[in-house]
Formats: structure tokens, sequence, C-alpha cells
RNA sequence: GCCGUUUUAGCUCAGUGGUAGAGCACUUCCUUGGUAAGGAAGAGGUCAUGGGUUCAAAUCCCAUAAAUGGCUCCA
């Protein structure tokens, strides 16, 4: 008999010899039918291998990440075998599953590509081989046998990747027709893939590899539902009417221009109102916390960069060089305010009765990122981080933390991301050469960073090895409202700078200690954040953030004397907004400011001007008839307070 | 930076070798209209840039730039 263990912790005791299937089955019927996978021991496995004894077993089904990345990886062979069917002799590199699907890298050969009017035929031949209901077979095969089975089938790719393989540890899984060498695990057999979906073609190198042969990679997605399909699809268009590139074009907030140059963003009016309201709303909560503003300059003298070591490692990639007639002279622009921080820190001797002491500026900073890599706002040249320099003695790391979190926090709240987990980045323990500073003050500032986190009740994943060289950091990863994940708020321990600066501060002893350097930023950069929040909330901005919050649409230019009162009062009481004064029916004038996403559109004309009212008709709900001013004014500040 | 695709009016896009097009936006006129597009007229283009092929190039070829989908990179 076996005894397993489910993930509740409740034991189960199975015939030898019994399988994922059958723990499932004697769970429930449903389970059993909609099992993909187990994890055993926290090692995800064949739902149709016999299981060891005194096992830890869980389920795995479509609703868990790991059992949708086996069903992919399963889709990834069963497309590679529709292609086989379809472009004989093609050779297939590799095939793994991604976030959202699977590719598989494959070799046409001479003459002959893919392109996405083949993909419809692929997609029916995926269903049609599906439709086998095809077990995946697994095989453990030597490695000579392995070596014959690819030189009969002539695919160089898979050779070359049994070269680095043990003998022993082998495995073929084979579908119908198609045999590929897999590590595992599948999916019990093709039945449950429903709907299948080729998304893109690319070429990419062997291996990443420049100098090795070009490939063609193939994306797809499969779905055990056609339902699941649409949906899918439904979100990337939801996700392409977010795009932050096209609404920040139709809501006029920033452009580009070939003249100014990639990656070089230009603020509109409107993007510029955006963008400042977002850098009072950080520097008011930051002044309340302590922080001390500064401002420094956009290029600095080589040397300065030197000592920084960012000569060293970015010099030859990045913008070149700034030469005076002096020469010799160089300048750098910026591509980051630390150095410039830490030379504020020393102008002055500091005590540790004085720190920490926090820098913060809106700095704007310059990197020459690869012409491939640029991409509207998330990825410019020369963009503006939210940055503070904190200098703290090695026993305030962890109080600092908290204090940043909450910065975070709040900022994340204000601007209705709900959805977040924190990250926390460590050492790899199994490398610690790697990285600069004592072990002491690693784990010193690890076990602060764990426990402010813990303290402030995050939920938090730990990734070891992701700490920069320099220090571990933490960051917040948040899920918009369409689900995608983006990396904002990052709080970075760094043990380099204060070291190649000679940073020092005079202890209670009158020894001289070098203080601890703590990076923040919880936008990032307001070029990325402004993207990032334009797409999360559909270019719908929070009420207190919009650049503009009403527009007085008068019903006739007789009524226009009247318009232009109203927006002189809401004014007065701090709202923002403009009147359309066009020659233009109103059924026009409500539509284009609809089309804007202007929130409140206020409808006057002879019975408003009469009655000293106003109509309001909300962006998106519709009319909600008449009422005074004030009763206007007080509901919406009673909104942007509670957002707040 | 590498591979692929794209670049035509302010915007979104038609136009596959023979005189440059549409819708919206813009200007003017008419219209004074009550909750998602009132009507008419007009103006607007070295078809990204530079070469080449051709009697003839938006269209075919080459180079450059930018955008875009990937790859690589990301202090």
């Amino acid at each position: 008999m076996l005894n397993i263990t489910l993930p509740d912790g409740s034991q189960r005791q199975l015939p030898d010899g019994a399988t994922g299937y059958d723990v499932a089955a004697s769970i429930s019927e449903g389970l059993a039918r909609n099992a993909l996978a187990v994890t055993v021991n926290g090692d995800v496995r064949d739902l149709h291998r016999a299981l060891p004894d005194n096992a830890t077993v869980s389920i795995l089904t479509w609703n868990d990440t790991a059992g949708k990345s086996t069903y992919w990886h399963s889709s990834a062979h069963l497309m590679a075998e529709a292609l086989e069917a379809l472009y004989p002799g093609v050779k297939l590199a590799i095939g793994p599953a991604i976030e959202n699907g699977f590719y598989y890298d494959v070799d046409l050969g001479e003459g002959r590509s893919i392109s996405s009017e083949d993909f419809p035929e692929i997609e029916k031949k995926m269903l049609e081989l599906a439709k086998n209901k095809s077990r995946y077979e697994r095989k453990e095969v030597s490695k000579a046998d392995a070596i014959a089975y690819f030189t009969e089938k002539q695919d160089p790719y898979k050779l070359e990747l049994l070269e680095n393989l043990e003998d022993g540890n082998i495995t073929f899984y084979t579908q119908g027709n198609f045999t590929d060498l897999c590590r595992g695990p599948h999916i019990p057999d093709t039945g449950n893939i429903k709907a299948a979906k080729l998304m893109n073609v690319g070429g990419v190198f062997w291996r990443g590899d420049a100098n090795r042969q070009q490939l063609t990679r193939v994306y797809g997605i499969t779905f055990p539902k056609a339902k699941d399909l649409a949906e899918y699809l439904e979100r990337l268009e939801e996700a392409k009417r977010r795009d932050h590139r096209k609404l920040g074009k139709e809501l006029k907030l920033f452009a580009f221009s070939e003249k100014v140059g990639a990656g070089l963003p230009l603020w509109l009016p409107k993007g510029t109102a955006l963008r400042e309201r977002l850098e009072q709303f950080l520097r008011k909560a930051q002044v309340k916390a302590g922080y001390l503003p500064v401002v420094t300059p956009h290029i600095g003298a080589k040397e300065l960069y030197v000592t920084s070591g960012h000569y060293e490692k970015y010099g030859a990639d990045s913008f070149q060089p700034i030469k005076t007639p002096n020469p010799g002279e160089e300048f750098f622009l910026k591509p980051m305010n630390c150095p410039h921080h830490c030379e504020i820190y020393k102008t002055e001797p500091r005590s540790y009765r004085d720190l920490p002491v926090r820098f913060a500026e809106f700095g704007t900073v310059y990197r020459y990122e690869q012409s491939g890599e640029l991409h509207g706002l998330t990825r410019v040249r020369g963009f503006t981080q939210d940055d503070a320099h904190l200098f703290c003695r090695p026993d305030q790391v962890k109080d600092e933390f908290m204090k940043v979190i909450d910065i975070v926090l709040y900022v994340l709240k204000a601007l209705d991301f709900n959805d977040f987990t924190a990250q926390i980045s460590l050492r790899d323990p199994e490398n610690k050469a790697k990285y600069i500073g004592t072990d002491e003050n690693w784990a010193l500032a690890e076990s602060a960073i764990i426990e402010a986190a813990a303290e402030k009740g995050l939920t938090t994943t730990t990734e070891l090895g992701e700490a920069a060289f320099y220090g571990p950091k933490l960051d917040f990863m948040v899920r918009d409202a369409i689900g995608r994940r983006w990396q904002l708020g990052t709080i970075q321990v760094d043990y380099n700078l204060p070291e190649r600066f000679d940073l020092e501060y005079t202890a209670a002893d009158n020894s001289k200690q070098r203080p601890v350097m703590i990076h923040r930023a919880p936008f990032g950069s307001l070029e990325r954040f402004v993207a990032v929040l334009i797409e999360h909330c559909g270019g719908n901005f929070p009420l207190w953030l919009t650049p503009e919050q009403f527009i007085v649409l008068p019903i006739s230019d007789k009524y226009s004397d009247y318009a232009y009162q109203v927006k002189a009062q809401l004014e007065q009481h701090d709202l923002r907004g403009t009147v359309d004064g066009r020659d233009e029916r109103i059924g026009r004038k409500i539509r284009d400011a609809e089309m804007g996403k202007i929130p409140y559109l206020l409808v006057v004309g002879e019975k408003e001007a009469q009655d000293n009212i106003i109509s309001v008709r909300k962006h998106g709900e519709g009319d909600l008839g008449s009422m005074p001013l004030e009763a206007f004014v007080k509901s919406v500040q009673s909104q942007m307070v509670e957002a707040m």
C-alpha cells in the first residue's frame, strides 16, 4: 500500500502502483476528469505515472499555473506534430510553455516560411490531431538510442541538445505520430485541447546566438474550451484598446518626433498637466515623510561616473561624452541621479545623529537604450525618475524600508492599483562572491527587508539570486485592471556607491562608519508610470488626477456667457475644465466630450441659465439630471477625498 | 544591435508601373439646435529620406531613418 498525503494534510492509502489519476479519482470523478498532471513532493509529474510511497501529492488542473503550463507544453508538441504533417522535413529545436501559451522554434529549411496566412491551416490540423485523443506516452531511452533516433531523423538541434544530457536521464514523449526529446511532464492525452490559435511568428537565433542558424518561432495558445479562447482574444482586444501609445495620441497626452529623436517623448499640455499633478502628489507625501528635495544638473563630469563605476560598465554603450573647448574635458548626460546625490551627502560631515537623511529629486536621466527596445513611454531614452536616496545607519534599514513601503502603498491605493505582491530579491546563497558588501551587512539588510514586508502585511514572494550585485531589493509586482503584471515601486539597498564615493558618518564612539544607501522610486519613472496608469484605467483617470475634470456644453451660443460663468465658479473651487464654445449641436458636443473621456459634461441652456443650475452628465453613465452648482461641487469633492 | 513587417493629407486608412484618393479633423458660409456625428463649399500631399531600374515609380531594387512584432539587453 502507498501512503499519500494531500495538500490539506489528509492521508490516503492506495494500492501499490497507483497513479496521480487514481488519487484524483479517489477524491472525485470531476477532479479525475479535469486532472492534467500532479505534483509529487513539489515536482510536476505525469498524471499516469506510478507514485512513490509517502509522497505529498496535489492534483493539477487548468486552474493551476503549473497545470496550464503542462497543458501548453503538451500543446507545443501537438503543434509540432501538425507542423511535421504540413511541412515534411521540418527540423525542431525547442518548444516550451510561456506565460500565455507556448512556442516552438523550428527550422523549415531553405526557401520555406510560415506567415500568419498559414495559421488557420495549422490550427485546423492541430485540432484534427487533438480529436484522436492520442496519449502522451513517456519512454526512458538510452543516450545512444536517442542519438540514433535523431540522427535517423536528421535533426541537428535535438542532437545538440542531447550532447548536454546525461545518459539514464533521457526521456522521449510520443503522441500520435510524433516523438520528441522531452523531460516532460505532459497531460494525459490530446483530447482536452479543444481550441487552438497561432498568435505570431518571428525569427530568432538558435540558442539566442546571432552567429548561428536563424529559426522561425511560432507562438500559439490553446484552451480546453472554445469559450476560453474567445475570452482570451477579447482580453487582447481590450489591451489594444487601452494601449497607451494609442490613447496617448487620442487624448493628446504625449507625442514623439523623428526630428527630436527616437525614444525622446514630448509631453503635450494635457499630458504635462497629468504628470505634474502626479509629481505634486508624491512630492507632498515625501515632504511629510521627511524627504529633502534637491536639484542636480543633467550632466556630470566624466570623473563622477568613473568614481561611480558607470563609466567602466556602460560608457561605451551609451550616449557619448559632451566635449568642451578645453582639451580632455568631458561631460556625460546623467544616466542616474545617485552619484550626484552622493556628492550632496558629502558636502558636510555627517553625524550618526543626522541620519537618516533623504534626498529626493524628480531627476531626468538619459540612457541610450537599444533601438529595438524602445516602446512607447515604457522604454525611452530620456525619462524622469521619482528618485530619492536615503542614507542611514545599518540599524535603520528596516525602519526606512517600512516608511518607503508606506509611501508606495499610499501611491498604489490613490491610483487604484489594488492587486499586487511584493517581490523580495535576495542574494544567491550558493554564490556569495558575486556580491559586494560584507556578509554581516547583507544578512542585516535582507532580514530587515523581510521583516519590514512582513510587518506591513505584504503578500510576498522571495527570489534567491535576483538581488543586484550591490544589494538586495523589494519590488512591487502590480496587476492591472485587465490582469497584466507590471513591476512598479522599487526599493533597493546599495553597498556599492557609499564605498566608491567613500561616504561616511561619525558614530557615537567617534569612529568613521559607512552609511547604507537606499534607492527608491515608487513610480519608477514618470514616463513608464503614466503608460501603465493609462493602460490600467483605459484613459479614464481618477478624478483628482485627470487633466480636465469637467467641460461645460452650452446648448447654443446664446448661453455661452452663462457657460463661462459656470466654469469660473467651478475654478474657484479648484476644479479644472473648459467650455465647448463651438458652433455645434449639443449631440455633437456630448459625443466629442465622451470620446475625450472627460468625467463630467455640464449641459447649460435656457433652463439652467434661468435657474442658475447645471445639467450633469457623467462619462459613460449618462444624464444625472440638473442640480445647483454647489451640490455638484460637493459631490465631486467628496469623491476625490474618498479616493485619496 | 539582430531578424521580420510597416511608413501615402493633422488622424485612421484605400490605392501593384501610366495625371494622388476616402472618412474624420481643419477653414468659410448656412443653421440657434436639449443628452453620442446638422448641411454645403473650400483648403490641405516632393506618397519617410537619399540613390537606382524604367519612356514612365507611391508602386520594382538598394541604402538610411523612424514605428512596430520578436530576439538580445536593461545601471
